[in-house]
RNA sequence: GGUUUCGUGGCCGAGUGGCUAGGCAGCGGUCUGCAAAACCGUCCACAGCGGUUCGACUCCGCUCGAAACCUCCA
């Protein structure tokens, strides 16, 4: 099974042919939300980039089995000394069980998720339901020498790793480098090098999750559960592995390093990452504390924000750039997704209302159109280029539906095809009025319209405005055209 | 300091060694009772300086500027 697909690996730093090692398997693993915070822009910007592989992958025909962690592990400390874990002290001084947060907050990023029409994966493992995994894995990297036990923790070894593999590869960082650069942070003499990192980390007296193992009472390494869990489900070599850029290191390398030391190879073929989004060009995250929330984004509670913005309109900003790139936030280039949006829902609305002729005249290339996008996906999942292209369409469709041209039959159905395919399955952009008695709002539509015609017929006009305005407020617009007047909810 | 990546018109954002990105906004026009929508036309670019080339926004070098990662973070 060949496919014209091409998607930039970061380990080459080249766009390379996807030939997948089982076909017509394919196996996507991604890295999940740690489930402590409320999900913001952020985190929807990695779920949407691999929703769109995962859709256009099971297009291509690909039987997809699409793995995304849930991090309840680890990040949950009571000491409140140092940072700000409000999880934690939220836990601390309501008596919860720290598990009951994590739950709290993956049922969120759930609920968020849908809202942006993002899939459910295949499988959602979670971190603390694959304590047996880990620590299997743990075993088996210390058994092939590649790890030292220390006071009931367990570190990597990354020196004695690096006398044998590249530790850096994917990152592009070379050893001696880390060495000069590591600051010296505190728990750090346990290690027997600055760039070693934990696989298992003995839990102190005010570390609240833990959990038995053959060394301490503690909680597995950061990086490990990836591993983990990807191998159990996606086996000891798969497809392809993805997340946000500022995961390359340490931890994707990590992974690396880990997959290899305990496996005896790699075990990914494609790294795929997403690039942040920034607000006054500088990234959008939990630790600078100038971070959206996806709550705030769809109800317009936030200092920042000086409207609301639905759902599709964050998920069209999104897919306007590619993922590739960093895209910046802010409310004009919002309103200017939120108008692109509507006109292209309206006018896939008006697709579905057009009239065929006998030919499409002028002969406007409506499969060029099709393969122009299907070149665009297949050239690293470039959808700005497909949305370029869809709105070509919606001149097409604006164009016959003011007469100005025409469509053939077989020219109409295709146009249909692609838009059902790429704007809805593919892009996974959806209309979002609600109309739950179709009839009975345009049964009384047409009664509307039909006194409104007849003021505007004994030149009225005050009457006419009036309704028309009338409907207006009700976000309900009404345009005249040549055939009478239609209306549209807004 | 090291690693990685950028610098495109009023805003957001694609792309290419010579030929239109696209969206939003602006301007002019068509349509309309007036609008709205739509369509047509149009203005505004490729950080700076060198080099390669018949030709560079696109390749190379330097300068300036920005970001991410090196510590939990999508």
């Amino acid at each position: 099974m060949d496919s014209d697909l091409y998607l930039y690996n970061t380990l080459s730093r080249k766009k390379e042919q996807f030939q997948p090692i089982n076909p017509p398997f394919a196996g996507m693993y991604v890295c999940g939300p740690t489930v402590y915070g409320d999900p913001h822009l952020g985190h929807a910007r990695p779920a949407i980039t691999f929703d769109i592989v995962f859709r256009y992958l099971q297009h291509l025909g690909y039987k997809v089995r699409y793995v995304r962690n849930i991090t309840d592990v680890g990040h949950l400390v009571a000491d409140l000394d140092e940072g700000d874990d409000k999880i934690a002290r939220k836990a601390q001084l309501e008596q919860l069980e720290p598990m009951e947060i994590a739950q709290y907050y993956a049922d969120r990023y759930f609920i968020y998720m849908d809202a942006l029409n993002v899939k459910r994966p295949s499988i959602e493992p979670r971190a603390s339901g694959h304590m047996i995994e880990q620590i299997l894995m743990v075993k088996q990297i210390l058994d092939a020498g590649y790890a030292y036990e220390v006071n009931g923790s367990v570190y990597f070894d990354v020196e004695k790793y690096s006398k044998t593999h590249e530790y850096g590869k994917l990152s592009g960082r070379v050893l001696e480098d880390l060495i000069s650069n590591t600051r010296s942070l505190e728990g750090q003499e346990e290690k027997r090098h600055p760039a070693d990192f934990a696989l298992w980390k003995k839990a102190q007296p005010e570390h609240i999750m833990r959990w038995p193992s053959p060394w301490s009472d503690g909680f597995p390494g950061w990086h490990l559960e990836c591993s983990a869990m990807s191998t159990k489900y996606l086996g000891e070599y798969f497809d392809i592995h993805g997340g946000g850029m500022d995961l390359l290191f340490p931890h994707h390398e990590s992974e690396i390093a880990q997959c290899q030391a305990a496996i005896g190879h790699e075990s990914v073929k494609y790294w795929m990452h997403n690039n942040m989004i920034t607000i006054q060009g500088q990234k959008m995250g939990k630790s600078l504390g100038n971070f959206i929330t996806l709550d705030e984004f769809f109800t317009g509670k936030h200092a920042s924000l000086e409207q609301a913005y639905s759902p599709m309109t964050i998920r069209f900003f999104i897919l306007q750039a590619h993922y590739r790139s960093t895209l910046d936030f802010s409310n004009e280039a919002l309103q200017a997704a939120e108008k692109g949006l509507k006109k292209l829902m309206t006018a896939s609305e008006t697709l579905n209302k057009l009239v065929p002729s006998e030919a499409t005249a002028p002969d406007s290339g409506i499969s060029e159109l099709v393969n122009s996008i299907y070149s665009a996906m297949n050239d690293d999942f470039n959808s700005p280029i497909v949305m370029a292209n869809l709105f070509e369409g919606v001149r097409m469709i604006n164009s016959v539906a003011d007469k100005k041209e025409t469509i053939s039959k077989a020219d109409l159905a295709l146009l249909k095809n692609i838009f059902n395919t790429f704007l809805f399955d593919i892009l996974g952009l959806k209309n979002e009025k609600t109309n739950d008695q179709p009839e009975l709002l345009d049964g009384l539509m047409q009664l509307v319209l039909a006194i409104r015609q007849k003021s505007r017929e004994t030149k009225d006009w005050g009457t006419s405005d009036q309704i028309r305005d009338g409907l207006q407020k009700l976000h309900i617009t009404v345009k005249d055209g040549k055939e009478g007047s239609s209306w549209n909810i807004e």
